[in-house]
DNA sequence: ACAGTTTCCCGTAAATGC
DNA sequence: TGCATTTACGGGAAACTG
């Protein structure tokens, strides 16, 4: 039997997106003497939430009640699985709308409950339960944000049911946290983090205290508050790059080519005494989900280091990350066009490293190995009764590779990512305008065409100025 | 007053998506005597259909009554806006089902009925009109499909109601049908069809009768029947032509840089005389939604085409198409990276052509003049009855152009189109894997990588292979 | 198995609300 | 006015359905 439908956001249970659908899943742990009768449970969202807790409230769209039936690998169990169920927000509450101004909608803590009530000899039983605290979002773009707050809930609490958790959320040790980031990686990227990589991103959180393992985080500090100077927190941060190794840089990622977390500084201090042409692969400290490579050059004595503009998943989806650093070109004045990137750091010759990785697929599958024990304490059953649990489930859909082998008469085509670097003097004024038609070709060619290129502001202020 | 929500597909009026809202307007013609009461009014979707005329039924999910106002800009008629009405299917209809299996689903012709009733001096009079034919889809994949009948049906029939004609459809004069096309690129586009343009899409849909302006074509080879040997219509070609010039080739449309429709054969005939690297730009008869361009060289003697593998929209979201032009390359065994791109035909040098479109964003602004006189055809008035007139309302909604100036300490960076160019004899075995560290800057080491990077076959197949 | 059609839902953009 | 949150819907893909 194929699954009619996937669950709320694979892989990052316990958020449930207004108008998708989810599933959920509860069962009878204790086999009942009888049970030649029908069995009938109910679901409901935010059953007995004391008035005031939540600023938003929701319903079940769908048909919330089912009856139980014995599951199919028989153990003899009861268990009854809720689809297609789907939450709708409630408008126009008359009395209190919004008494929690404080927290935002990913830190606002929900639950489903599920009640059944059967006779056994004449007595008559009420069973009921209810879910971990769930986040409630309206917009993909509100994922990580709700994706935050489950993983700190569930990692400093174990209380099944503390919906005002983030009225005043505990402090996690560095320990713990760094723990938690690494299995993000390698959940969702396959390679966690190594120990290097933590201590940057430990650096980068918390400055001087991050040598000490047993210093507090707080939750504002991991998702609330931006990074000084920056638009965004730390963990928004964070999860820009998972989304982008996701999508575009798994092979590269897995390989353990990305150094990722570098500051500017320990950058230089790494590549100075490197063989020029040495460059490693870090992670855009000033954009959301971006990669870089930094570079270094001896120029007569002097070392210098450049960094490309960051790539994005819009660059990366038009061309692979390995195919780019594959094909980087530098045009510097008057200089053939070369690509500077000979090793990868410490010393590993370009090619060896990316050789296999070029014009493979973005190479969706070999990714997220599905389990690790962290996970299990956001799978945890919720003993609240003594009868029944609850599970959300969720599927993973991996799609498989495939390789095209392009036959047609055309000649193929494709991308070359390429930079100017112009020295300082702003001299050869580009005569970009002068057609001189038949070029001729010659070693140059590229060179004097891409000292027109880079001219955007003129170009583009005369486009302007001729399409006004 | 802003407009709270866009009615679908703006531009392309009676068509509605199911789950998406539109909007319509009734007006009172005449001026009644006595308005001192509200007039309310009601809208029903397919109200009064024969019985098995549809295989599908849809009813209107929201409000659908409304009382009427007077005109904001008040000439004293009578009017009512209904807003946010939205389409859903009836499922399980008991009956029959699916009664026409003949047509299509956007050949199926609906309509909207309008009622209502007033009392004028103790009499009662009753008021009711429709709307011309609807078409309704699900997707937007079926919106090319739909518009093709809604062009054909309001090109060909005056009747304001006849639902059952796509069970019989007309053929139209490829006179009217070309003039219905040009119209199509210049609502769109921002520039029609000049004649030969037409002439040689006549000559792709109606081969040898092509001369005859009298030729009629039938509704089944413009838009239901495959062109031979493709798996689309010719409609479904022109629309995906539409659409990538809408998106990605607005200003080199206009400028009327775009040869687009001509045969090979023809393409040859007119480059074979011409000086080296003229070329022409076409759009893809193969693949949908493509364009290419083909150059001619000399060689020793002989006259030699060369057309790129078509640039999709994928593609020319990574980069302009303008600026492919520019940076194109071939790299041919052993000889410096050129720009074979020197002439738009029949002479103009690339540069001056191209030049001011060099970098300009792709240009939203500009395009789509708003109103031509065949498009009177499709917002003509329905007279029903003497009282009521009826106007499906759309919206433009034209961005604007926005050109940003990167400031920051990155090196920018870009992407260059290029081709590999092999000559038949497949000797030098690309010594790929072999690494050879410290690449020696040569003007021979783009050539030299890039011998690699068209073996695909190889590539792919080795990383398959330590993949799996 | 298959093609025509619909449903699903991410991700961007716009609208809304506070 | 600005920010937080929701709504809208195009577009690709999966699911459905005769």
């Amino acid at each position: 039997e194929k699954q009619p439908c996937m669950p709320t956001h694979p892989q990052k249970p316990l958020i449930i997106k207004t108008g998708v659908q989810f599933t959920t899943k509860v069962r009878l742990l204790v086999k009942l003497p009888e049970v030649d009768y029908q069995l009938k449970v109910k679901t409901t969202f935010d059953k007995d939430l004391p008035p005031g807790r939540v600023s938003r409230q929701f319903f079940i769209l769908t048909n919330n009640t089912k009856v139980m039936d014995i599951e199919d690998y028989s153990n003899g169990c009861l268990s009854v699985e809720f689809r297609h169920l789907q939450l709708k927000e409630k408008k126009y509450i008359n009395g209190t709308k919004g008494l929690e101004g404080l927290l935002s909608v990913t830190e606002e803590l929900h639950s489903l409950s599920f009640e059944a009530c059967f006779t056994v000899q004449g007595l008559t039983i009420d069973l009921e339960t209810c879910s971990l605290p769930l986040v409630v979002i309206s917009n993909v773009s509100q994922l990580p944000g709700g994706w935050a707050s489950v993983m700190w809930y569930n990692l400093l609490t174990d209380e099944p049911r503390n919906l005002a958790f983030f009225g005043n959320p505990p402090r996690a040790s560095w320990n713990q946290l760094s723990e938690v980031l690494s299995w993000q990686f390698s959940t969702f990227a396959g390679r966690g983090l190594n120990k290097e990589q933590l201590t940057m991103l430990g650096e980068k959180l918390l400055g001087q205290h991050a040598s000490c393992s047993d210093y507090q985080v707080s939750w504002s500090k991991f998702s609330k508050e931006n990074i000084p100077g920056k638009t965004f927190s730390f963990w928004m941060w964070l999860d820009s790059i998972l989304e982008l190794i996701k999508k575009h840089l798994l092979a590269v990622w897995n390989e353990n080519y990305i150094m990722g977390f570098v500051s500017k500084e320990m950058e230089r201090t790494l590549l100075k005494d490197r063989e020029p042409g040495t460059f490693l692969l870090r992670f855009s400290e000033s954009h959301l989900g971006g990669i870089t490579f930094t570079w270094v050059e001896h120029d007569n004595g002097d070392v210098k280091f450049n960094s490309v503009e960051p790539y994005t998943k819009n660059r990366l989806s038009a061309l692979p990350f390995a195919d780019i650093i594959r094909d980087y070109k530098v045009i510097s004045d008057g200089v053939v066009p070369e690509n500077p990137l000979k090793f990868l750091y410490p010393d590993i010759p370009k090619d060896e490293a990316f050789g296999p990785l070029y014009n493979s697929q973005p190479s969706k599958g070999k990714s997220a190995k599905p389990f690790h024990h962290l996970e299990l304490i956001l799978f945890r059953a919720c003993f609240e009764s003594l009868l029944v649990d609850w599970i959300v489930r969720y599927n993973t859909n991996l799609s498989h590779i495939s390789v095209k082998f392009p036959v047609h008469p055309y000649i193929p085509s494709t991308l070359i990512p390429i930079s100017e670097l112009r020295s300082n003097s702003s001299a050869t004024p580009p005569s970009c305008q002068s057609p001189e038609p038949p070029m001729t070709p010659g070693e140059f060619d590229m060179l004097n065409e891409h000292l027109c290129l880079i001219d955007i502001d003129t170009v583009s202020l005369q486009a302007l100025a001729s399409g006004g």
